[in-house]
Order: structure tokens, then sequence, then C-alpha cells
DNA sequence: CTGTTAGCGCCTTCAT
DNA sequence: ATGAAGGCGCTAACAG
């Protein structure tokens, strides 16, 4: 009952000044370790400002330094979506090693739209709510970019190369990744191989269909590109297509694990045996790989690592530096159990639904 | 290059106010819609706010509000485990829907320990970076409770109650769902049965696991319980444990959808079939059951629901007002493939591994 | 009904 | 080396 106020009043540096018996601005000097203090009062201040457990107001500071203290992110994907593509939680994490250090806050919000997306910057910027942003699932011919710039608001794509003058961004060309994994299969003895796609507006969609399209006809392979919008009946209803085929392929490769894991359902209830009749192979591998029968094959990309190599261009940006982009290591395949060699699945044709 | 500092000038009250040629405070009351400025001049104030496009700058108005305008949500479980459990991810975005009605921010951070989470409670609450929190995953004897109210921290806390006067809460009873869970598998004959649970000292867990014992001895069947840490490894020692038994159970409940994916992907490994040598249930219903084959059974809950009624409430708590819990609610049992009956398993002794 | 004023807590000039 | 003063943008309590 004595302490009831305790959590209640604020500490403020004219309180820590009082009991010092100096003014502010001598323990502002003091707190930002910058002359202007003896060294004898700067220890005493210090040695308050522990005693009485005192932290700066972030609403004062930001408005002083004119700086919101955090960083933002919009996703623009369905909830149920998200909930299972590990690839954000895990940028998200990659991103907060960083910002945490700094103590900067991380911001987020989820929207429908791209139109949704870009009001939320505005409004954002608008109050100085966030100091910058990271952008995901870049597309052709953004008009995020555009906007952004327009707007002056500090951001950085995750997953680039943004064309031209557009913003800073953090990646890595994934058409070598696309080549190992269709070599690897064509050493497999696939000669059917398709591919189920993402949504073809997002860049790193289109650019790994076009390395596939490109590596498979170097190969001499057959190949096939279905594209979803990275819903799982969606990605279904493509596995359905490609299997029902009067020669389906004898490996498909997904633009996701969450896809890659439909498609595994999808094939069992079709009766087909993975690996032996059709081989899977995910995009971004995490946990739910491992814990299917069998096992996905993936290709692996550390994506905190992705996430804090952005988050730390984004900083630098911020902090008015331009440094070109950020070229983030690339993915390597993850042999598992869903890919084998096509003498199997070519051996006999397909099982009948 | 005319409009080159467009986005970089930020319009005040004080333009408004020049611009229409009256005083700061008369525009203030304008935008709050409060008495004590004309009809008319309200209007004029209000058009050039609209022409200047103005918005308030978040950190002036939280320094004079005393408020953050931001609410927090610390997330205590490793990156990886966050990233597959849809859970989290769904909370959030129901938590969104009540928030970003009100404008109000979402800041989030994960950490690794109960500890680091209430440091992070006291750094946010210093620096007054929110007004409030939700916490998740109660635990018995919680330390983060009586933290939080000595802070005098606004919390609420997703998954109660919390006992005697700690903290308001949102959440059900779900002893009635457990029971629905267990007599739906007695129903289809099964005796022995299993119940692979998270963490013990989670008070959800707790609650699990002491009414899934009452109802099966209530029936009289043969039950086991074995605790996880929720990590997939944990849950597939634990499943192989089951499945190895020389009578092992028929049926197993698993404690999140995560965990039963893994004992799924164990229990083909181990030759078992779904659901004829074994039937499984999920808690916790997220795209991911319907995903695998067989589809699995699970405990479905609207928890986007459940997030924006402890949202609902936190924003209630931090105005002052101080609501007894809400009650959310209950999960319902979502049947789906697999689970069976119990004859085919009880038929032949289970398969040798 | 209007306009002026004084803070919110911090930082950064300036004089001293 | 120190202290006093002013401003960041907004709100609220005053006078006019």
């Amino acid at each position: 009952m004595a302490n009831s106020s305790e959590g209640t009043h604020r500490v403020t540096i004219s309180d820590i000044a009082k009991r010092a018996g100096v003014s502010k601005g001598a323990v502002s000097l003091a707190l930002n370790d910058r002359p202007g203090v003896s060294d004898e009062t700067r220890k005493r201040i210090l040695a308050i400002v522990k005693e009485l457990h005192w932290s700066p107001n972030r609403a004062a500071r930001a408005l002083s330094a004119a700086k919101a203290g955090a960083c933002g992110l919009v996703l623009a994907r369905p909830a149920r979506i998200l909930a299972l593509e590990p690839f954000f939680v895990e940028l998200i994490s990659g991103a907060e090693s960083e910002l945490s250090e700094r103590s900067i806050a991380l911001t987020i919000q989820l929207v429908h739209t791209v139109e949704e997306e870009i009001a939320v910057y505005r409004r954002w910027w608008a109050e100085r709510r966030v100091d910058g942003i990271l952008m995901v699932d870049l597309r052709t011919n953004d008009p995020r970019v555009e906007e952004l710039r327009r707007l002056g608001l500090p951001a950085v794509v995750v997953g680039g190369p943004v064309r031209d003058d557009g913003l800073p961004s953090a990646w890595h060309d994934e058409a070598p990744v696309v080549a190992d994994v269709v070599r690897y299969l064509a050493t497999l003895g696939h000669t059917r191989v398709a591919r189920v796609a993402g949504l073809g507006e997002f860049v790193h969609t289109a650019t790994r269909t076009a390395a596939f399209l490109d590596v498979t006809s170097e190969l001499g392979l057959a190949a096939e590109v279905v594209e979803t919008d990275f819903e799982p009946e969606s990605g279904a209803r493509a596995t359905r297509k490609l299997l029902s085929r009067p020669e389906p392929p004898t490996a498909i490769v997904y633009d996701s694990d969450l896809l890659a894991v439909t498609g595994l359902g999808v094939a069992h209830q079709m009766g087909f045996a993975v690996p032996d009749d059709i081989s899977i192979v995910a995009w971004d591998d995490s946990l739910m790989c491992g814990l299917v029968h069998p096992p996905l094959t993936a290709v692996t990309r550390d994506i905190p690592a992705y996430g804090a190599a952005a988050t730390k261009l984004l900083l630098a940006t911020i902090d008015g530096h331009s440094p070109g982009d950020i070229v983030t290591p690339r993915g390597v395949l993850t042999p598992r159990g869903s890919t084998g060699s096509a003498r199997a699945a070519q051996r006999e044709s397909a099982p009948t639904n």
C-alpha cells in the first residue's frame, strides 16, 4: 500500500538534475557522454540516474530528435496464409535481432491489398510513426516503389533487385539456385519436370520461372510451369492438374514449403508414391519440411540472416548513408526423402486416380 | 526539382493556424471536434487541414497526451517454433483488427526467456513505449503477472484465468472441450488413448491434462500423458515412445497442430496407418491440418476472434475501465480423416517398426 | 467564442 | 565546466 504509486511516477531529467544539484543541460551532456561536464559530476549524475531508474521517454526523445525510433513492416497477404508461411516470422526474427540491439521497435501491420499497404505507408510517414520500412513481395512495376520514393520514406526491399534508381534492396540472384535444383533432378534421371509457381507478379516468382524454363530447355527436359496465388487450394489444383496428365512429370518444384506440403498431400491422395512416382522439391526450408513424411527436399536459405541484412541496410539508409544493394548468401539444396531416381517413376505409367 | 522538398516538409498546426488566420489553440479545438470554435471557422480550418495534408505527429501527441499509441506483444518461444505455430500470427491478425481501427500500433518483440520478456516489459514501460501489453502462454505462478502488476503496466492475459486479483484475461474453460474430444474417441471404440502435451508449466497445458485424465478415468479408458516442450523433436520422441509400447494407444491427442503433424509423420515412418492403426487429433486447427494426408481431425477455435476480444479488453483496461474477464467462444471438434473406428487398430497387434 | 500561454521531456544552442 | 533558454508539435488551461 505504501508503495502503491511506485509504478506511476515517472522520473525525468529534471528530477535527476534537482537531485544532483545541477541543470538539466548538464544531465543531458552526462547522459550522452559528451564533453561539457566534469568527470566527477558526470559520475555523480550517472549514479543518480541508476539509482532513480531513469529511462528516456521515447515520445520526448522522438519529438526532439524527429525520429520515431521504430521501423515498419506491412504484410499484404491473407492472415491464414501468413500464419503458415514460416518465411515471414523468420524474417521478422532476423530483423529484430538488428533492431533490438539499437532498441528500435518493429511495428507490424497486416493488410489485404497493395493499395491498403500504400495507405499505411502514407499514414505512418505523415505521422512520423516510423523512420523507415522493410518491403517484401516486390512486384514487377511495383507501384509501392514509386510511392515510397515520392514520399521520401526510407525503405529497403527484401528480395530485389529493384530496377534503375528505385530503392536499395537485399537480395541474391536465384537463377543459379534454380539451375542447381534442375540439374540435380536431371542427374536423378528426371526428364519431365514441372514447377508450381507462386504469384507471377512477384519478381522472385518471375525470376525463378524464367530460370526454370531456361535451364530445362538447355538440358532438353520437358518442362511445365503452373502459376498459383500461393493459396494451398490453388496449389492443390495445380498439382492435381499436373498429375492428371497422360504423361505426368516425375518431379515437381514448388515455390514455397507450404505449396510443397500441399502437393505432397495431393500426391498421396491420388495414389502417387513419393518419391517413387513423383519427386517433390520445396522452396524455402522450414521445420515443416522435415515433419512430413517423407521429409521434403528443399532449398534452404538463412532467412533470419536475410532479414538482418536488409535491416542493417535500412538503418544505414535512415542514417543518410546510401550504400548499394546488399547481396545475401544464396540458397542451397538440401536433399531429403522426397526426391529420388526417376527410374521407378518412368518404368510404368502413372497410377490412375 | 521544383517539388523536391515535398516529401521532407512537415505541415504543423502552426502552418494551419497561420493559413487560417487563427491561433493554434483554435485549430486544435476544431480538429478534436470540441466546442470553443464557430462552425464556420471549424469548416474553414478543416478544409485547410485537408488541403495541406496535415497529419498529427505521433511523438508530439504522445508526449502531450502521455500515451504511446501502441500496444506490445512479447513472444518467448524460439523463432523457428513461432514460425510454425499459426496460433500467433492469427492472434496478431485478430489483435490488429481492433488496434488499427483506433490507429494504435502493435509492437512486437521476440525473446528467448521469460526473464528477457520481463526485462522488455520494464524497458517499454519505463520509456512509455507502449500503453499496455498482451500476454500469452500463462504459466502457473507466473512471475510476469506479479511484475506487471508491480509496474502498473496495463496488461491482459490471453488464455487465463489468472487466479485471484491478478490480471484481466480473455479465456474459456477448455475442460469441456477436452471432454468432447475424449468422448468422441470413446464413441469410436477407443479404449487406450494418449495425450502428447505441451509444456506443463503452461496453464492451458495443465488444464487440458487434468481434464484429460479426469474424463478418461470417468469413462474407464486407459490413458497416458507425455509432456513435451512444444519442439517437434520432442513431440516426435513422445509419439515414438507411445507407439513402441507393447499395447500402444489407438488414439493420440496432441496439444498443437504442429505436434500433431509431427506425430503423423512419425506414425507413417513407424509403419502405423492413420487412422486404421492410430487415430490422431490436433489441438488448434490451421490450414496445415488440412494439407497433410490424411487431413487431421482438430479442435477448431476462432483465434483471430480470441485476439480481438483480448485486445478490446486491453484497450478498456488502458482507458481505466476495469471490466471483468472476457469469456471467449469455446473450441469445437472438427472431425477429418485422421480419426477412425478403433476396431481396426485393436484387431491385431501393432505393426513392428 | 476566440486567442494567448504554459507545459509534456528531451536535446542543443548559447552565455556565463 | 556549467547553467539558462528555446524549440520539437501538440494539448489544455487559461485570459480576452
